[in-house]
RNA sequence: GACCUCGUAGCUCAGCUGGAUAGAGCAACUGCCUUCUAAGCAGUAGGUCACAGGUUCGAAUCCUGUCGGGGUCACCA
């Protein structure tokens, strides 16, 4: 039982014995506010109905019935109706000298197989900062589970088929003239994403002029279906006022022109082809994406990501089409007279969704529900946790509803960790209009600034090169990953590449930084285990360990909202926390053995809890700095 | 047009299962290195929590509406 629960259950009893009654709402405290004196707060109004006094009176009385019947409660004040209490101090001194030698907290192992699916990348184009964000929240996420007490299986779908995939190859097929990754010393995923944009380029110049005749009322269509859509888009496109609709018909228009390219139309071809297993394309397929694959797994690795099992969709995309054959045996989907099936949602307040096109082939959907299926089948998991933006959540809403109407015993274990999108100053990044931070470029300008902080403050003496390429790699991790957890995964979040990102103040530095300190004193004094004493504590003293005790109540309430922010703003608080008590007390210095060597304790305890929380959000500590 | 989401200090963000005088960091200003790492600590200044109603003893937090930003409504993924 901890410290709070069993104040609560004191209150109740308190009340209890006070005004007899046995009925109670339930009663809920909270950490004082650091304005006032006290450890935890009880709010009485809802109990004045109880007492049917005044809230100061129902306070005190509350309170004096408390001192005589939980000795760790030291003393009360009451402000209005609030009830502040006072712990004896031996509670948190006898919590900190039980707990400093656990090598680790780690929270009770439970049943439970959770397997968390992120990065998911396309294998046309190289990572960029979006994708930064989905991995950072992706690994973080696994760590804190895993930490939780799950078994977790962390899993990437890569998305290696498909149109897109084709514009690179043909591109590359065209105008490539044999590069390759070493003849032209780039980075597989940077060369194939650099053909992707000469397609695009490509496109772009070839259509053009036909675009902007099309936009006259010029249009040549290479079928009566493509010339009928156009005569309907054009005719509304000369009726609409809207200046917002206006570009969205051009938009239709334009890309009606294009799917009718040359271009496009080889892409399309190729596309047919691989689908039909032609050994050339594949062949072709198959260079490419492994040059890719060669270029994300430097990049995974120097972001310190990792997965144990890849999904690809090329094996995957033709899945789940068993599952909509027995959604309409089952009565749950239906069929059009073309042969599409369809789901109706409107009963959930959504919309009717196809599950499989008229002539038999998957969608994005089919796919999602085939892959379910599969991870289930795969490792028996309890929870699938999906690691992707909030611009599919409609997407996983509909998917979710889908396996519940399956029966799938799976389906209620299925949450999407939607995550906002990273804009820049200029607003969204468009790859279009090159406004993309791509992923290498930002690892290793960050580099470069932890490497041009580092120097500036001159402390380097004595570390070797390598530990200098550690520092700088650890240091500028810690700053990225940092500065992108910290913000509640939900709420999109504002990059600028301009004023980089800081290095004082609430960041991974000033984090790690407080845990080299700590180290640069274990370095000179080691703590040795004592019985339990009861020394007086300093303020600052109480403040750390208040915040070593909070940790696995905040490592249990972030595994449950998925949540590693939580355990940023935990990392920033337990950090100020001990640089207070830094600031406050000497440690080596002090002459009162006993108490020395309760503060070297401290620093071993404090350093331990650190390290772990960080090792949540993926972030390696220093020795030195 | 329908649905979803966000709006807190000049900037970036906490706080949101209702509780006290709304908090950090950055930027600005003031102190603290002959003492364990000043990437630190302490302090000053900065707010109509978008706006308007409502529920409540009590609302940044819950409900409704308005305004503003973003997203989604494909036989794309």
């Amino acid at each position: 039982m901890n410290i709070e629960g069993e104040i609560v259950i004191s209150i109740q009893s308190a009340i209890e014995n006070i005004y007899g009654n046995s009925n109670l709402p339930e009663v809920k405290i909270e950490k004082t506010n650091a304005d006032f004196v006290g450890d935890y707060t009880f709010v009485v109004f809802p109990f004045v109905r109880f007492s049917k006094k005044s809230p100061e009176i129902t306070a005190s009385e509350i309170g004096e019935e408390l001192i005589s019947i939980n000795a760790k409660i030291a003393s009360f004040n009451v402000v209005k109706g609030f009830l502040n209490l006072s712990l004896n101090p031996s509670v948190w001194s006898e919590y900190h000298q039980n707990n400093w030698l656990l090598p680790k907290t780690v929270l009770p192992q439970k049943e439970s197989t959770v397997m968390v699916e992120y990065s998911s990348p396309n294998t046309n184009k190289p990572l960029h900062l979006g994708h930064i964000r989905n991995n950072l929240l992706g690994y973080s996420i696994a760590q804190i589970l895993d930490a939780a007490g799950n078994n977790v299986i962390k899993a990437n779908l890569i998305n290696d088929r498909g149109i897109h995939i084709c514009k690179s190859m043909l591109a590359w097929q065209r105008f490539g003239d044999n590069e390759t990754p070493e003849i032209a010393n780039l980075k597989g995923d940077h060369l194939v994403g650099k053909y992707y944009v000469v397609f695009e380029n490509k496109l772009k110049e070839q259509t053009e002029q036909e675009i902007s005749d099309a936009f006259e009322g010029k249009f040549f269509a290479i079928n009566e279906k493509n010339q009928i859509k156009y005569n309907d888009l054009f005719q509304k496109l000369q009726i609409t006022q809207d200046e917002k609709q206006s570009g969205k018909i051009k938009d239709d228009i334009k890309d009606l022109v294009r799917n009718q390219s040359e271009l496009m139309q080889s892409c399309q071809e190729m596309l047919r082809k691989w689908e039909n297993g032609d050994a050339d394309v594949l062949e072709l397929w198959n260079k490419m994406n492994n040059w890719v694959y060669a270029g994300f797994e430097n990049t995974y690795k120097r972001l310190g990501v990792c997965f144990d099992k890849y999904y690809y969709e090329s094996k995957t995309y033709t899945l789940g089409k068993k599952l909509v054959q027995e959604g309409l045996e089952k009565g749950v989907f239906y069929q059009k007279e073309d042969g599409s099936i369809w789901v109706d949602l409107t009963p959930n307040g959504l919309d009717h969704k196809l599950l499989l096109r008229s002539d038999g082939t998957s969608v994005y959907m089919t796919q999602d529900m085939g892959t379910a299926e599969l991870k289930y089948s795969d490792f028996k998991i309890n929870k699938s946790i999906y690691v992707v933006g909030n611009e599919q959540d409609y997407h996983f809403n509909v998917l979710f509803l889908i396996m519940q109407k399956l029966d799938r015993p799976y389906a209620l274990g299925m949450y999407h960790a939607s995550y906002g999108m990273v804009d820049l100053p200029s607003g969204k990044m468009k790859s279009r209009e090159g406004t993309v931070v791509d992923a290498d470029d930002l690892l290793n300008e960050m580099y470069e600034t932890a490497k041009l902080k580092t120097i500036e403050l001159g402390k380097t003496e004595g570390l070797s090169h390598d530990e200098l390429d550690t520092l700088y790699h650890n240091l500028s991790l810690a700053a990225l990953k940092f500065f992108i957890l910290k913000v509640d995964p939900k709420k999109r979040m504002l990059f600028n590449p301009e004023d980089s990102i800081d290095f004082q103040g609430d960041t991974g530095p000033f984090i790690i930084y407080t845990y080299a300190r700590i180290q640069s004193i274990l370095k000179q004094a080691k703590p040795v285990d004592s019985p339990i004493s009861h020394l007086p504590l300093h303020v600052s003293e109480i403040g750390v360990i208040k915040q070593l005790y909070a940790y696995p109540s905040i490592l249990n309430a972030a595994a449950d909202e998925y949540n590693p922010a939580a355990i940023c703003q935990y990392c920033l608080d337990l950090a100020k926390a001990y640089n207070r008590l830094y600031n406050d007390v000497v440690i080596l210095k002090e002459e009162n053995a006993e108490l020395k060597n309760m503060r070297l304790q401290l620093a071993q305890h404090t350093s331990t809890v650190l390290k772990s929380a960080l090792e949540l959000l993926g972030i390696s500590t220093v020795d030195r700095m």
